[in-house]
RNA sequence: GCGCCAGUAGCUCAGCUGGAUAGAGCACCGGACUUCUAAUCCGACGGUCGCAGGUUCGAAUCCUGCCUGGCGCGCCA
């Protein structure tokens, strides 16, 4: 597609002598208007005519020089229409060209994009909330990776802080009484809660709290550090289970506990900066020069111990120095709108010249009918649950349509899980989403099993035609006149993935699979691909196995799985 | 109170950053399985784009005000 903007663009340069650059190729709204279009308002100062004037003569002229595409003026636009061969031809013939990597490129070449995605914290169970940096995030790196951006992505732990001193008390008060080996997680949750529920009526457990969180970060290897490192290993080894099933892997795991050394250098840079002050015995920096009534950025409490600011900025500051990034991305709920906001205002007044290369790419709560999750309330949804219960629900729908399925088991693991991911990724994630059982459980419509579906059904008839040995004919382009939609919406992918790298926008991916899943099967439901005149059978195979090729391509990047069947 | 984000079909959402007659999925209704997997397809129904002004050839999209919902606002992360 993008070779026939490119030759629309020159066209339409030498006609009228406006620069290639500026001139804007869209789509037409209604797709029986033609191919692609431009319209003709951008030139009507510059030649000073009426659009639909400008519209006319230029088709004339275009018609002239164009070979394979005709140029129609329809009032203000001048629409183009492929002609049908060509057009099934080069798109087909670009996939094939490029197979698993189509649309993939090198606009990235020589960037490096680090990314912070997934961030649990320890002790705390992975909730579908938690779903969505994973997920996101790892969806944006896979994008930048197809366009050839180095990435990193960055596993930042919440492994640090004040919580740990609260569990430390409560392990030692009750730990006893828990079993901390056959599931960790869920243990310490409940110790967590009741540490809160007692912390009321007892101000010796803050104290003790306050005490241990002390000790920790002073450095000293005694009592306390044990047991953290204890309570980090138990969790990680939690996390990295549903990490495997959603196929993630991280370039760097790092808790805030990494930073702890750069801690006091951080503080010292900022220092320097000119930009500190103290203010009712904590160290701060004053943001009100940034905006108005803007809240300072905490560095140091009165007691001496540092925050999550103070930890993110040596973070920060790290990352800039081990990969001078020239964008850093983190994935973290809109929620957090405002730390990212303090963080950047930071770097601001110390003038830090890449503070515009740190982006927060916020993403919506998600909520519960009921309302907000609250760990601390047992409010929760654990994200093992919904991946275990979306591979069930696959399980029995394999088993009522398709109970020769070999490998059923894996299967539904991949579709039940596809389901999952495709949902949370299917909206801007700017979107606040609620969680409702019923629609992460639908494989019907807009789903990721409904891309599945469609690929593994394209796959089918691949292998049919291979057992015929259908397919070996010349083919004949023109039979796949009908199938334009479908060719022309293949043709767009490359744009969608480069719009999606630079939105950081995953949903813009699960859009074109669902509306590209959607003209497959229109299309195929209607033309016969096996038995025709075997110049035909051979070019509707020759997309069959362009569009499936395609499709599995888009999930990959969303790292949903694509079976052969299903 | 202040600051961000959102408001489009009954529900969930697109709408290509100002362009053509605002589109999908779900739900509901009517059709299609001796034919490449019916997790599918075809059709019907469904709109005061929150409200009111403004900017211009043109606004769901931009500016202002208001209404509604979400999130945040000094020693949690």
């Amino acid at each position: 597609m993008q070779a026939f903007e490119t030759q629309l663009r020159d066209a339409l340069s030498n006609a009228t002598g406006v620069p290639a650059a500026d001139l804007r190729i869209e789509n037409p709204r209604d797709p029986a208007l033609g191919d692609l279009a431009f319209p003709c308002f951008v030139l009507a100062k510059a030649l000073k005519k009426a659009p639909p004037a400008i519209a006319a003569e230029l088709a004339a002229k275009l018609n002239d020089e164009l070979e394979g595409i005709e140029a129609i003026a329809t009032g203000p636009y001048i629409n183009f229409k492929v002609e049908r061969g060509l057009l099934a031809k080069t798109i087909v013939g670009e996939i094939e060209a490029q197979g698993s990597q189509y649309g993939h490129g090198t606009d990235g070449a020589g960037k490096t994009i680090v990314i912070d995605l997934s961030s649990p914290n320890i002790a705390k169970p992975m909730s579908v909330g938690h779903l969505r940096s994973t997920v996101i995030g790892a969806a944006i790196q896979r994008i930048h990776d197809a366009l050839g951006y180095r990435t990193v992505g960055i596993n930042h732990i919440g492994d640090w802080g004040i919580q740990f001193g609260k569990l430390v008390t409560a392990l030692d008060r009750w730990g006893s009484e828990v079993d901390l080996e056959s599931d960790p997680i869920k243990a310490l949750l409940a110790l967590y809660v009741r540490y809160h529920e007692e912390e009321e009526g007892d101000p010796t457990l803050a104290e003790q709290s306050s005490k241990n969180f002390q000790e920790l970060e002073s450095g000293v290897d005694g009592h306390v550090r044990k047991t953290w490192k204890r309570l980090t290993e138990l969790s990680l080894r939690e996390f990295d289970k549903i990490y495997s099933r959603l196929g993630v892997t991280f370039d760097e795991v790092r808790g805030e506990a990494f930073y702890e050394p750069y801690l006091e250098s951080t503080i010292e840079r900022i220092q320097a900066a000119g930009v500190t002050q103290m203010s009712e015995g904590a160290l701060i920096v004053d943001l009100t020069p940034i905006r108005k009534k803007m809240a300072p950025c905490l560095l140091r409490k009165t007691d001496g111990t540092t925050l999550y600011a103070t930890r993110d900025l040596a973070a920060v500051f790290h990352r800039h120095e081990l990969y001078d990034f020239d964008r850093c991305l983190y994935v973290v709920g809109g929620d957090q709108k405002f730390h990212f906001e303090q963080l950047k205002g930071v770097l601001k007044r110390m003038n830090v010249a890449w503070e515009p290369k740190v982006e927060h790419i916020a993403f919506g709560m998600m909520n519960l009918p009921e309302g907000k999750m609250s760990t601390r309330e047992g409010r929760v949804v654990f994200l093992e649950d919904v991946l275990d219960r979306a591979a069930e629900e696959a399980r029995k729908i394999i088993a009522e349509k398709n109970p020769e399925l070999a490998n059923a088991d894996v299967i539904a693991e991949q579709v039940g899980v596809g389901a999952v991911v495709f949902n949370d990724l299917k909206r801007e994630r700017e979107k606040d989403i609620q969680f409702v059982w019923e629609e992460v459980l639908t494989f019907e419509g807009e789903t990721g099993p409904y891309v599945q579906y469609t690929h593994a059904r394209l796959g089918s008839i691949l292998r049919k035609a291979a057992e015929a040995g259908e397919g070996t004919a010349d083919p004949d382009w023109r039979a796949l006149e009908d199938a334009a939609p479908l060719i022309l919406r293949l043709g767009r992918f490359p744009a969608v993935l480069r719009s999606a790298a630079e939105h950081a926008e995953p949903s813009e991916i699960t859009s074109w699979l669902s509306t590209c899943a959607r003209e497959v099967n229109a299309w195929y439901t209607q033309h016969r691909v096996l038995g025709q005149e075997a110049g035909i059978t051979a070019a509707r195979l020759r997309l069959v196995a362009a569009a499936k090729s395609a499709l599995a391509g888009g999930l990959a990047l969303l790292g949903v799985a694509a079976p052969e069947e299903m």
